[in-house]
This record gives structure tokens, C-alpha cells and sequence, in this order.
DNA sequence: GTTCCTGCAAAATTTTTGCATCAGT
DNA sequence: ACTGATGCAAAAATTTTGCAGGAAC
């Protein structure tokens, strides 16, 4: 329906980053690998309470606790970025090397949350930090509008 | 330094937002007004906490309660719009009219937000939204990075 | 006078922290 | 063994709701 690209899930990031923290010493087995492993099996972004409640899922009696310890730290090592879509929940994706970039279109009637990407605006946005010469490390866009449910509907 | 246009105060905004809602038969007085108007007084986005002090700071005894329940009916107006930039604390600003829109540079080692407008990035939202035939009402762009002051200073 | 609005206090959510215990290296 | 990681429970921070009294029209 939409000319975007889905995201899909990415077996081969989650390696990369187990071996990532343990080419920096960190430790690794438990809860913070169910959540590496966890958020590279989605297809986009998650909130800590579905990522806990997804682990649980598999049988993994990890705590809530360790999962926001883990997602505040594999943000802090830029493996993971945080999305806040407007709707007072923290939503957590893995970081996107290159050209798989994706952004979000979020519906205000029914709170559905779906990936684009658009490499005309990527390029946009590239050349946007570059004229502001602000030292850009990460960017985030959220699209709101109606989806095409909501719109049929109405 | 940087080569974008600061938003400044727009007094004309809390009047058309007072007069919207006094055509649409709501009351005008007290809490909401005092919200209106100090989101006209501001440059950018606020918290629903930094206008509660600022409301209390002028002397109305407003209370905060109040305060997000008029943020919850001026965004469902789409006089406000709200904003998140990461850090787990929603803002609001006025909705800006066509040319005043503007978006957020947030620094991740301060947290310093500065707002900034870019007319090419706006004119590849309108683009994007329009490729992807999704009934855009709004959009929502934040650039993280580092911002003058942390780069000198590291 | 009627209806909406407001403030206070209590509750619900979401996220963080303390601490004893457990697991990876 | 040493040190970081984890789980549980308690706490903190942010936002929402109930309700009685007050204000705008």
C-alpha cells in the first residue's frame, strides 16, 4: 500500500552487538543478551514493558529492573536508540548502521505505530545538520497522521 | 553561530488560541488562559512542570493538574503541539502556522534544546508524507548530538 | 442558575535505585 | 575468587482521575 520499505528483523545486529560488549569486557548471559536478542528478532521500535513481557514469553524470568539497566546502557553505547512517538511511552530499536534507517508514521486516532524510510529525506536531514554544523549523531522523525484504516473508517 | 532562525514569542498566537476557544462556547479564565499565554511568552517547548512553575512564579496559584488538562485539550485542538525529544519529559509549544515551524537540536551531554528551522528538510517532510500518501497533520524532527559548548569544551 | 472549570489530594504509570545474591570470566 | 550482572522490592518521577467548591457566561 505505502511505497516504504519494512524493516525487518536483524539476527546478524544482535551478534554484532553481544560481540561489541564483549570485546569491551562486559559480561555476557542473562538478561541483557534476552533483551540484545530480543529487540533484533522486531521488526521496529518496542517499549521496555513489551520487551520485558516478550522475554517472559519465552520462558526467561528476567526483572523489569535489568531490562531498563540494559536498554539504558546499549543506548549509552549507541547500539540501541530510544524513540519517543509522542504518547508519553520510551520505545527502544536497534541503531541502524547506514542505509537501514527507518523512521515513524504514528496514527493519532488508533496509536498504530509503523517504519518508513525515505531516502530523499534522509538526505535532507544529512544536509540539514550540515548547514547547522551541529555535530549530529543521531536524528529522529515522527510522522503523525491518519492510517489507512483510520481513514477508510472515517 | 549557527545558521538557523530563532522562534521568538508570539503574543498574536495566544490570542488567536483564546479566540478559538471562546467561538467554540469554552469558558476563558483562569487555569487554561494562564497556560496560553505563557506558552505564547516562550521561544520554545516547554514541560508541563516548567509551566506550572512559571504560572506560579507570575503569582496565579494555578494547580498542575490544571495545567496538563489544558495541555491535553489544546494538543486534541491542535493549538499545541507536544513534544518529545528523548529524555522522557513531554513539551509543548504552540503549533506554528506554516513558515514558523521549527524543530529541536537536543545535546546529549548537557541536554541542552535549541530549536531550529531548515526550509529544504521542511519542503522533504512535505515530499516524504506525500510519497507515502498518509494524511500528515504534523511532524516532529529532533537532531541529537553535541552542542557548541560540549564540543569546545572536549 | 447552569455548566464548565479548577484545585487539592489520591491514584496510576513509567522509570530508577538499594541491596543481597548469583553468574561469567 | 573477583567483579559485574541480576531480581525483587521499594522509591521516585511523571501524568491522570475523583470530587467538591468556584467561576464564567
Amino acid at each position: 500500500m505505502h511505497a516504504h520499505a519494512h524493516s525487518h528483523p536483524d539476527k546478524s545486529w544482535s551478534t554484532a552487538a553481544l560481540d561489541n560488549l564483549q570485546a569491551k569486557g562486559l559480561r555476557n548471559g542473562g538478561a541483557r543478551r534476552a533483551v540484545i536478542e530480543h529487540l533484533g528478532d522486531q521488526s521496529c521500535c518496542r517499549s521496555a514493558q513489551e520487551i520485558f513481557d516478550g522475554i517472559r514469553d519465552d520462558g526467561r524470568p528476567v526483572g523489569i529492573a535489568s531490562v531498563y539497566r540494559a536498554l539504558d546502557q546499549l543506548v549509552e553505547l549507541q547500539l540501541v536508540q530510544r524513540v519517543e512517538l509522542g504518547d508519553g511511552i520510551a520505545r527502544f530499536e536497534p541503531s541502524h548502521v547506514d542505509g537501514e534507517h527507518h523512521h515513524h508514521l504514528v496514527c493519532d486516532a488508533c496509536g498504530k505505530v509503523e517504519p518508513f524510510s525515505d531516502p530523499g529525506l534522509e538526505q535532507a536531514l544529512e544536509e540539514a545538520a550540515r548547514r547547522l554544523d551541529y555535530g549530529m549523531r543521531a536524528h529522529e522523525v515522527v510522522l503523525h497522521g491518519q492510517c489507512d484504516d483510520c481513514r477508510t473508517a472515517a
